[in-house]
DNA sequence: CCTCCTCTGTATACCGAGTATAGAGAGCCT
DNA sequence: AGGCTCTCTATACTCGGTATACAGAGGAGG
């Protein structure tokens, strides 16, 4: 749960509520990654739960919740600094998973998916590079390193959608793979099903 | 949804139904991305809900469900290899979150963190290229397409990785970076909050 | 035969991430 | 006063993901 670990380290800056919460946060992120207001409450509510979090009395305005973290909030957070970030299989990635579906349907609509994601990968890419131009490369080290993340990522994209579109190229002459898509298949289709 | 795109996809190759889709989509990703059981009944009762796919009579044994594309379901595909993937905000990423958190908290940490992430990218580089020196070139395009997207990716990681732990030593002599810790920034309330 | 065990297959409960929206209260303006 | 906007909290809902319950079929062995 990164989402409430950022506002754990949020709140070891000292107490705060949910709406302030969502605006450090996007602080933080540069506005790259904006935060729904209802995610803000909704893990506020786990991590009270947790013990993460304890809610003070907010004496003024009844309509305000403070949060404080706790010591265990502490601990936990110390906890998720010291372990590493991916254990499990890889996150699944939807372009990636899109591109192997579809080239082993028809390679021509592979290489479609291709070009058009690699338009906008471009784009992004000269997005951040405009961004980052403008940012002084002594300025704030959070920012400077998320922007990098994205020119990083974006641009082994671009490069990976070049390298899938020279394997098509250089496969496609050689081997056919697929049959020209047919409505109403299924009918006969049936008795390889086991049972 | 792309796990829901997905299913759909082999669905088109032929009627199917539970446990196979899931072993169906696992070998299609090499194993590399497995698919939880549970996810795939979900999902197909979504597609059914939405008229993407059809329950037939599983004529021999009841405990079969036999799910089939539908024509619509044909069609909310063939948009899905068309439209572009990324349309909203880049999907946030919990170690890119993870360092722009502990950065603002204590530089030294950050360095930590750096290198324990690059250790394990370095180690699931190497076996991702191990899986690709074990692959013929004119392989499962699909499963070359995924092995390359790791590679490239988790190379950028690497390379990002370093470039963050630069960047720290050049900024880390000339600039103190704590915030001594300013609530208050809101008009009238908490003037008692503690600290 | 009956029991136990395993394998296959389906289904549900639960959690976290993420979005949209309802709705309360305060301040302001005319 | 009425009405507007802004701030703030809260809930309902969807989807991705994991673990687990549960039912049936078939085999092994007493």
């Amino acid at each position: 749960m990164s989402v409430g670990m950022s506002l754990l380290a949020i709140l070891e800056d000292g107490p705060s509520y949910g709406l302030q919460l969502k605006n450090d946060f996007e602080q933080r992120t540069g506005g790259i990654w904006p935060l729904n207001v209802g995610q803000v409450y909704t893990t506020l509510q786990r991590l009270q739960r947790d013990g993460l979090v304890e809610a003070e009395s907010s004496n003024a305005a009844e309509s305000q919740k403070i949060y404080g973290i706790t010591d265990q909030g502490r601990q936990r957070l110390s906890d998720w600094f010291r372990e590493p970030a991916a254990d499990g299989p890889p996150a699944r990635e939807g372009l990636v998973l899109k591109l192997v579906m579809v080239t082993r349907r028809n390679r021509d609509d592979a290489v479609g998916v291709i070009q058009t994601e690699r338009r906008g990968a471009v784009q992004l890419l000269q997005e951040y590079t405009r961004l980052k131009r403008e940012t002084p490369s002594d300025g704030d080290l959070g920012w400077l390193f998320l922007l990098d993340s994205l020119i990083f990522t974006t641009e082994a994209r671009v490069r990976w959608l070049d390298s899938c579109e020279s394997r098509i190229a250089a496969s496609g002459d050689t081997a056919p793979q697929r049959r020209p898509v047919e409505p109403a298949t299924h009918a006969f289709e049936h008795e390889e099903v086991p049972s």
